[in-house]
DNA sequence: ATGAAAGCGCTAACAT
DNA sequence: ATGTTAGCGCTTTCAT
């Protein structure tokens, strides 16, 4: 491997000649830049990672925490997040820790030990006492889901004003009967969401039924399924079905299409997220747009602001409702 | 930030003495190594793995290089080169690459300059030629798309067989007129599942017939879509569709239903890959399921390999035919 | 069993 | 405008 020295002894310099030229800097006239831009291509030099890594103590890698890569929901944000770190010169570490705290605390090390300069929390699952501990002496940003109590930051949507939304929506189509297959109470996004529903249909002096309600223990189509078939053996069932995830509610749309039950005129469906598959589904799914994208490069620049020193403040965005094909004869 | 000269001083020991109980070795008394360790406690000391890399010259990073990352056929594969990277303490960088091959030699660069120890490409769009290239000098790996020409180790299935399989079940369940949706012919994959397609035919003596086959851009639903569209605008059209991928397959299935015809009554339907989401349309999805996990923890390990100096073998891994109801009335 | 010291490749403060 | 040099934090060889 060439290093710096190799090149500068070619070219006739300094080490920090080079150096210089490497990184632009016009302190360096022209003839001898020019001595070492050709040593570096002679010899094919390409500077070491490692070396200035360690110099300027960073690694330019970003942790990006999902529980489950398989989860759509993540990709825009995703993409957003790469699109912005690249441009910064930043690469990401996009890190699955499938809910479990084991993996979670491998992740954190990375961060500990300086193999990463910033976190992006997007796992629900998260252990948030270790994350807030970790918020302490490290950049993070919670991106999605969050905890208020901590002093991290954080870019979502208003979950319960969408599930309200959401509600409403089954309401004014002319349904009083609406379960709520809702995801793990541990999550603030559940609670949440569970909350919006509830004011929804309180509004409406309609009473909330705990048969109708239904949670999950993770995010899946299989989860979805398993729901309906609870849902559909209560007295009186309902005739429409609120999905906090459109993993689920697709997975609800492909039970009750195996009941022979006919979506909507049997049963309204409403999903969350405006995943991609949304759109495949027979009938398609109506369902809560999040920002994703938009998300995703927020949570970015907020992270590297915060390793620059900077402060940020949290931010909340916008959601919108696609009315489709589950909700609309 | 405690660094392991800290730590030393606090021990009473030399920073050697700190580094060997840092890495287990037995050459240290019970005595000293409980020193160490408690002064490591105490100090709350991590080492840096940036001073580790720089010294060793690794960086204990590993690149994935995929098109997309919202395909989910990577998802197992991924999965299966993370479970394995952890294990032997290696992290993972997924590069989406879009495509683009500025976007690629991004990534490329970061080989280069020792940010990353290796590369697993997926990317069918790589730069055949700039990865053989780099391949001279670094350990590269190619899963599931490859080229033979080069010296670079593959694993893969036997597409032409795959595909092959696919089309003889088309034929045995009644099927002559079968179209098929392939993805750019640029790739080897493409121009292999399309062999297949042709020898099946030809073995069964009926004519292949161009009209009978759509090449798309991408890989996406509508895609998918698109190519339905014309393929049943021609005369004479299709009992059944070969997709190479479920991705193209599912959107068939959509325009089909939107075009009023009955799978697989009318029309029966074979997609590729076995996704999680194939299991979901209405109706399922006959398709070719890939060993995904298997092809990436296979992939990561001669990767390793590669890295430690050793040499590896290219591996072709079993496929098998799933029937479902999108070619079962 | 332990310590001293070199050196991985780079940047930047300081000197000229 | 350019060079000299210290030092980032660690591992490892060589001495003791």
């Amino acid at each position: 491997m060439v290093n710096i020295q190799r090149v500068a002894k070619e070219a006739g310099v300094s080490v920090a000649t080079v150096s210089r030229v490497l990184h632009d800097q016009n302190t360096v006239t022209a003839k001898t830049r020019l001595k070492v831009e050709e040593a570096i291509q002679k010899l094919n030099y390409q500077p070491s990672m490692l070396g200035r890594n360690l110099r300027k103590s960073e690694s330019r890698l970003l942790l990006v925490l999902i529980p489950e890569i398989s989860n759509p929901f993540y990709f825009d944000i995703i993409k957003g997040i790469e699109s912005i770190a690249i441009s910064h010169n930043y690469n990401i570490l996009l890190c699955e820790t499938d809910s479990s705290p084991e993996r979670e605390n491998i992740y954190f090390d990375l961060i500990r030990t300086k193999m990463a300069d910033g976190i992006i929390s997007m796992d629900p699952a998260v252990n948030m006492d270790a994350l807030m501990d970790l918020a302490e002496k490290h950049p993070i940003i919670q991106c999605s889901e969050y905890t208020a109590e901590g002093e991290i930051p954080y870019v979502t949507i208003d979950n319960e004003a969408a599930s309200y939304q959401a509600v409403k929506h089954l309401i004014k189509i002319g349904n009083e009967k609406i379960a709520l297959i809702n995801s793990n109470k541990k999550y603030l996004y559940a609670r949440q969401r569970k909350k919006g529903y509830q004011r929804a249909l309180e509004e409406q002096g309609v009473v909330v039924r705990k048969e109708y309600i239904y949670h999950t223990e993770h995010l899946g189509f299989e989860y979805g399924q398993q729901a309906v078939k609870n849902i559909l053996k209560v007295n009186d069932p309902p005739t429409a079905i609120f999905a906090v995830s459109d993993l689920l509610a697709i997975g609800a749309l492909k039970e009750l299409h195996a009941q022979g039950l006919h979506v909507p005129d049997d049963i309204a469906v409403v999903g969350f997220d405006k995943i991609h598959f949304s759109n495949m589904t027979n009938p398609t799914l109506t369902t809560i747009a999040q920002p994703m994208y938009k998300m995703g490069t927020l949570a970015v620049e907020m992270l590297i602001k915060r390793i620059k020193g900077e402060n940020v403040e949290s931010i909340i965005l916008d959601h919108e409702l696609v009315i489709r094909e589950s909700t609309s004869g």
